[in-house]
DNA sequence: CTTGACTCTGGTCTATACTCCAGACTTTAT
DNA sequence: ATAAAGTCTGGAGTATAGACCAGAGTCAAG
């Protein structure tokens, strides 16, 4: 079990954002001691990893919070909204998907045809580079 | 040209938006009337929907007021720090590529196998999904 | 058994990215 | 010609995601 400190160490990630993700209900320390110190398991670790992948990827705490909050218990849960929630998600991901590749292409012209090649200079901006892409 | 409510409109962003941004430095009107009023051509529109993936992939303000403001003028400017500045920004792009792979198949396997199907329970949240793919 | 490092709660403060007035002027439609 | 709709500037307000601080308790080492 990890001390508050320990887990921020290991994730990267400060003890006030703990609290605050905390506090936000995306996690709960495994335990407390008597005194009251959290104590993090390695399933904690993980979630928290979630999190900040979730994060890297565009969700905010709220939308993280919904998808940790899914269960799907099949029986007793309306597997029908899960899946919508999720399918929607998925639809959000690709579209952030695309726009990435788009974006990144566009760096890499810049990166690559504009730094001592002899291109035509409308390539040497990233709207330029980004309109060379599109048509 | 355009008045900026047409240019609301046709970008699906917000009048005060468009006024934040420009005050921020992302844009500025190509014109004005005699009036004052803001006049839009077809490049602002362009670079609005620049402004918009960028947003989308995740870049801040800040970071997509810097990509813009980046040309490559080759000869005048240190093309080796607006290559660095570019590479870098690739790199984060490459990075939460990956994660959102991760993720998307983590819901896809939220979406398709959780659903009806008789899948071990296990998989049916978001942390048994990502799991499932992490080993 | 004290000192320094760590943790607790609770509260204030900050940056980002807007949104929402207010009061005044302009344009458009009837 | 007038009303409705749109625009202007400037400023206040809001949501998100924390950072930072105070005062008090806790733990580990010498």
């Amino acid at each position: 079990m990890l001390k508050i400190g320990e887990l921020a160490q290991r994730t990267g990630i400060s003890r006030d954002a703990l609290r605050f993700y905390e506090k936000h209900g995306l996690i709960t320390p495994t335990a407390r001691t008597d005194s009251g110190y959290r104590l993090y398991s390695k399933s904690d670790v993980l979630r928290i990893s979630f999190i900040l992948s979730a994060k890297e990827v565009g969700f905010t705490l709220n939308e993280i919070h919904q998808l940790l909050e899914l269960e799907v218990t099949k029986d007793k849960k309306s597997c029908q909204d899960v899946k919508e929630f999720v399918d929607n998600k998925i639809q959000v991901v690709n579209q952030r998907l695309i726009e990435m590749k788009k974006i990144k292409q566009s760096l890499k012209t810049l990166s690559v045809a504009c730094c001592g090649g002899d291109e035509p200079a409308t390539h040497c901006t990233i709207l330029g580079a980004l309109n060379t892409h599109n048509r």
